[in-house]
DNA sequence: CGACTGACTTAGCACCTTAGGC
DNA sequence: GCCTAAGGTGCTAAGTCAGTCG
């Protein structure tokens, strides 16, 4: 044992240099060392580490936020899902893509002309329909606007005309002013316009938690080293012995009011195919020091300031070129409309491309969100045929159709994520279903009156804690026990399978199928079949506000949507108790339910129902505005009856 | 065929704004 | 009117997955 311990950490070694030689660029995504196989061999060195930095519980506790702890968002603007939205137009019953079109013109003014008809342009839109019809409904938002010309561009061709003003870079760094003063054990130092600029990113989390976390303040003070002067750095050795207070309360103090409705007019805007949409994110990112999730190797380096040369602008030849701030050149510009953004630029702290694109109620992305859902419902036609087949599968000699059969199982029971492979060192140590490891799940062949519970335990995209009991068939309870045969805690419990194979496989099955339509579809079918059995039409609103709201809840317990507690938590809760204290008898009654409804969610707007639910419950109750213009597709073309 | 890259979606957190209680 | 909590928005990290390349 201990030699094979031994042989694997030399075996580790060997990776880690080969993937520092490679550079470390990007993140998370190449498997380390190219030779590995699937069969037994997958990631064997990143396993080494984990065993020697101890198991699961040492991970587990990362995040506080287990059971109990964390909140489960509530929350209808829940990206998973749509379903039943009150509005006009959409024939039921219609295969995907069918009778689309014929709603894209019919949006304008939708919010003052509920009742009225649609406008025409149907056959015509419907003839230009593209091959499989799986695509085109639009929306649009400006009633001022001119329809959209309904092209069909060929395939992979997003746009025809595309002009914008480029990026909004953040304000140049402004040196302190002289009374404000940086310390080195006790002295004042001034330092250098790069040096500050660095120890204001840090004195501005001075209050955050992650600047007392050694892995942030190791990382801090090395970026800020590399951006000292010699002398600075002969001076400055021990982090420890820094000042930042003066820093710290001048940021406090400063108000930073910058016009930014004059920005965003600016900015703000582009022109796609003659339509003036909204971007998304228009503003660089201003640098500061990187604040991963969890527990991020690397949280507390430098981002670096983004300068034009950095940036990548993209836009029609024949469109006004945007200028780059004066004195600036940009890095490239280039005109491919084969994809939506309008800038790009590389991070520098994980390698990885950030872009500049359009806002969710724009047509590009509302097409693409309105697919989604298509694509879900198609699931719908053919998820029993699915299912009966890894049922099947489930007995299958081969290993690697057996340990995919499990992971189906998981992923439409459970709505786990598919689980891509993650580069070791690079990120904080998170999974999903296929990047499970054994030490994840911990098999029960009883427990609390159930019989073959599976209980899982680990950390999912962004670090937030999943853990869950549940029972399983027998047939699968068998094959985890199989899988996990002669494996140590640190091994991939489906070492034979990837999200490759997986996706391939399930594409196969049904175009566009893959492993998180599972999560769009379960959640959207859990929301309709929660609402069908919570709600009743002679509810008034308000009791359907509350079912809408309950059946929010299941999805999200589904998708273990969850978010830490405010930081204010304790102290309203300590505040709310000084109060009912206060008030005696009755109000302990009111304290519990207070508590009750603080604890289980910070979403639920249970306490002020006005109004309800899906039919006949204004869409304002349940959508704020910016999802409401995001779901103006659903929203204009969905009838009462509509259901998923 | 797998590694790697690039594009795009998903999602939590921080902060700002608004609503509501006193 | 002030204060606090809820609600809304912006930001950007962290995923997914398809395409390309050697």
């Amino acid at each position: 044992m201990a030699q094979k311990r031994k042989d694997r950490n030399k075996e580790e070694m060997r990776m880690k240099k080969k993937a520092r030689e490679r550079g470390g660029k990007r993140v998370g995504r190449a498997r380390e060392g190219g030779v590995q196989k699937w069969r037994g061999k997958k990631n064997e060195a990143k396993k080494v580490k984990r065993l020697k930095e101890g198991g699961r519980q040492e991970r587990g506790k990362r995040r506080e936020n287990g059971p109990g702890v964390a909140t489960v968002k509530v929350e209808p603007e829940d990206c998973d899902f749509v379903i039943a939205k009150r509005g006009k137009k959409r024939e039921r019953g219609s295969e995907p893509g069918e009778g689309l079109e014929s709603l894209s013109l019919a949006v304008k003014k939708r919010k003052k002309v509920r009742e009225e008809e649609e406008t025409g342009g149907d056959e015509g839109q419907r003839a230009k329909k593209k091959k499989e019809g799986s695509k085109k409904k639009p929306k649009e938002e400006k009633a001022e606007q001119p329809v959209w010309e309904e092209e069909k561009y060929e395939d992979g061709i997003k746009w025809k005309f595309l002009e914008h003003k480029g990026p909004y870079f953040p304000p140049e760094y402004q040196p302190l002013p002289d009374n404000v003063k940086f310390y080195y054990n006790g002295e004042a130092v001034k330092l250098s316009p790069s040096a500050e600029e660095v120890a204001t990113f840090f004195a501005k989390m001075l209050e955050h938690e992650y600047t007392t976390k050694d892995i942030f303040r190791k990382n801090f003070f090395k970026d800020w080293r590399k951006e000292m002067t010699l002398e600075e750095r002969m001076i400055i050795t021990d982090l420890n012995k820094c000042d930042f207070g003066e820093l710290f309360r001048m940021h406090k103090d400063r108000v930073i009011k910058e016009a930014n409705q004059k920005i965003v007019e600016d900015f703000g805007y582009c022109t796609l195919d003659h339509h003036r949409e909204r971007i998304g994110n228009f503003k660089i990112e201003p640098p500061g020091l990187f604040r991963g999730r969890g527990d991020h190797p690397k949280q507390g380096m430098l981002k670096k300031r983004i300068q034009p040369e950095d940036v990548i602008i993209n836009c029609s030849k024949d469109s006004h070129i945007p200028e780059p701030p004066a004195g600036h050149k940009w890095k490239e510009v280039r005109h491919d409309n084969t994809v939506t953004w309008l800038a790009s630029w590389t991070e520098n702290v994980q390698g990885s491309f950030k872009y500049v694109m359009l806002n969710a109620n724009s047509k590009l992305k509302g097409e693409k969100d309105w697919e989604k859902y298509e694509v879900a419902r198609r699931l719908k036609g053919c998820v029993e045929q699915i299912r009966a087949q890894y049922k099947q599968d489930l007995k299958s000699k081969q290993m690697h159709i057996r340990q995919r059969a499990v992971a189906l199982y998981f992923i439409d029971k459970l709505a786990l994520r598919a689980g891509n492979e993650k580069e070791e060192g690079e990120t904080a140590d998170t999974v999903g279903c296929c990047s499970l490891r054994v030490e994840h799940i911990t098999l029960h062949p009883e427990l609390d009156g159930d019989r073959n519970v599976v209980e899982f335990d680990f950390l999912g995209k962004d670090c937030i804690r999943y853990y869950n009991k549940v029972p399983v068939t027998s047939r699968v309870f068998k094959n985890l026990k199989l899988f996990m045969n002669n494996k140590d805690g640190g091994d991939d419990l489906f070492d034979c399978l990837n999200t490759a194979m997986l996706n391939k496989y399930l594409t196969s099955l049904m175009p566009g199928l893959t492993a998180k339509v599972f999560r769009t579809y379960n959640a959207s079918i859990t929301l309709q079949d929660q609402l069908k059995e919570l709600s009743n039409m002679s509810d008034n609103q308000a009791e359907k506000l509350l079912s809408y709201n309950r059946a929010n809840r299941a999805v999200a317990i589904l998708c273990n949507h969850q978010r830490a507690p405010p930081k204010t938590f304790e102290q309203s809760m300590a505040n709310l108790q000084a109060k009912i204290d206060s008030r005696k008898e009755q109000l302990s009654l009111a304290k519990t339910e207070l508590k009750q409804a603080k604890k289980e969610a910070k979403g639920s707007s249970d306490a002020k129902l006005q109004a309800c639910k899906n039919m006949e419950v204004p869409l304002e109750k349940i959508y704020n505005k910016t999802q409401r213009d995001k779901f103006a597709w659903a929203i204009d073309m969905t009838e009462p009856d509509f259901f998923f």
